[in-house]
RNA sequence: GGGUAGGUGGCAGAGUGGUCAAUUGCACCUGGCUGUAAACCAGGCGACUUCGGUCUACGGGGGUUCGAAUCCCUCCCUGCCCA
């Protein structure tokens, strides 16, 4: 029982330690406080509920009164993305890049401490010190490592085997990211899995060039049980700022597969109530209701109680009554009256075709009246409530 | 440097002169069902349209043909084998 608060530290959402967790332990148990950090690329992108396992474990971290650095990679981002196989994604500038790191800070607040008095957050920038360096300094880097040792990782190897090309460049982000802990002489890095390999080259670095052992924390990725990310790449996204709401209806698009999991990485419910919900599921409770419970647990932990409780009852007016959520976005009424126009005019739809479509499929209503002809003209007045889908509403100013 | 195989819709991946706006899977959208935006089932999924059609699309450019994603030339990009 006397590792308790470090099972929430070691166990809780975690996927594996490097080396072990028995050595990260016995440091730890020495009292001493490490530094650490997380790496983010600034591409802009919305913090969804996936990136809060990784920032929930550095806030555990800093709550345990460790040093927790926010590492912007805003050097990545000036050359541009590596991997991308079809758009050549333009580097991004100076002010796009101060720009977005602004915007991961503020809704990465929502986790982490940057105020604090005693330890707050500390950014870096890693262009400040990736960019200074010579071509000589890269190339004594880069011989720390073996080409086999670059191929074993196991994107190079599935790519190397579906026959598809692998930029040399792409070799150097280990090297980038592993620079990154010695620059910052860090005593440990968390990551999701995927990062593991450009973790561990860190730790090689800093073992060799500074002569200091360097702990590696991996956090899983969530993921369906199709084993499908859930992140942008996939289109689930569920961003944690915004509307509540959106938040809530988010979490409740969840499988219900992903349940458990989520509360385990996600959520501070203990681990012994989450077991119990399993005993729960298992029981025949339906998923529905403890999905409900993680919805609200989620959106009170990024905005309040209250909020949770307001889209929780927005929730089930719209989906269990189907009815209309309180506050309905409100547009002005659009200068043509034609349906298609209507429609698109509103950005219920991208284009007429779609517009029609929707019409066709009894996807648009007005004023809860299903209207599927769209060649004649509506009559729209102030106050008139206009419905796609089931989410997607707008009322007339 | 030589040889060879390729580049198709958000992704994966068929198609190899007309019936191709292009099979299929994933993603996405709509409907149904379930007091879940889950699962499952059905439909849809380039744009414009006076709903008859019209236009733009299969790496870029040019050509052959009544007609090309499909054939030819050329340029760009990539894999594999050899050196």
């Amino acid at each position: 029982m006397a590792e308790d608060p470090l099972f929430e530290l070691l166990d809780r959402g975690v996927d594996t330690i490097y080396p072990s967790r028995k050595a990260l332990m016995d440091r730890l148990s020495s009292g001493e406080k490490l530094t650490l950090y997380l790496g983010v690329d600034p591409t802009g992108a919305l913090l969804h509920i996936g990136h809060t396992v990784v920032l929930r474990k550095l806030a555990h971290f800093q709550k345990a009164g460790h040093k927790v650095i926010l590492l912007i990679g805003d050097f990545t981002g000036r050359i541009g993305d590596p991997t991308g196989k079809d758009k050549t994604r333009v580097p991004l500038t100076s002010e796009q890049l101060a720009e977005n790191a602004k915007s991961y800070q503020e809704q990465a607040a929502k986790i982490l401490d940057f105020d604090s008095k005693e330890n707050p957050v500390e950014i870096k920038h890693n262009a400040d010190w990736l960019a200074k360096l010579t071509f000589e300094e890269i190339i004594k880097l880069a011989a720390n490592f073996t080409a086999q040792q670059m191929l074993e990782r196991d994107m190079f190897e599935s790519r190397m085997k579906e026959g598809k090309p692998i930029s040399l460049h792409e070799f150097f982000y280990p090297l980038m990211q592993g620079y990154d802990s010695v620059a910052m002489n860090v005593d440990l890095e968390i990551g999701g899995t995927d990062q593991t390999f450009n973790m561990l080259a860190g730790r090689t670095l800093q073992r060799k060039i500074n002569d200091k052992e360097k702990f590696v924390i991996t956090v899983p990725l969530l993921a369906d049980s199709n084993g499908v990310k859930i992140g942008k790449t996939t289109g689930n996204v569920i961003a944690i700022s915004g509307k509540p709401s959106n938040l809530y209806g988010g979490v409740m698009s969840l499988g219900d597969d992903v349940l458990l999991q989520t509360f385990e990485l996600c959520t501070d419910v203990a681990i012994e109530d989450i077991a119990e919900m399993k005993q729960q599921l298992e029981d025949g409770m339906n998923p529905r209701d403890i999905k409900m419970r993680l919805a609200r647990e989620i959106v009170t932990l990024y905005h309040s109680a209250e909020d949770a409780v307001a889209a929780e009852e927005d929730f089930k007016s719209v989906f269990a009554d189907k009815g209309r959520p309180k506050d309905i976005p409100t547009q002005p009424a659009p200068t043509s009256m034609a349906p298609l126009d209507v429609l698109v005019g509103l950005k219920l739809a991208k284009s007429k075709s779609e517009a029609k479509r929707l019409f066709e499929q009894n996807g648009v209503r007005i004023n809860d009246e299903i209207v599927a002809d769209w060649k004649r003209d509506l009559s729209l007045t102030s106050g008139d409530v206009i419905q796609v889908g089931k989410r997607k509403f707008v009322q007339i100013q």
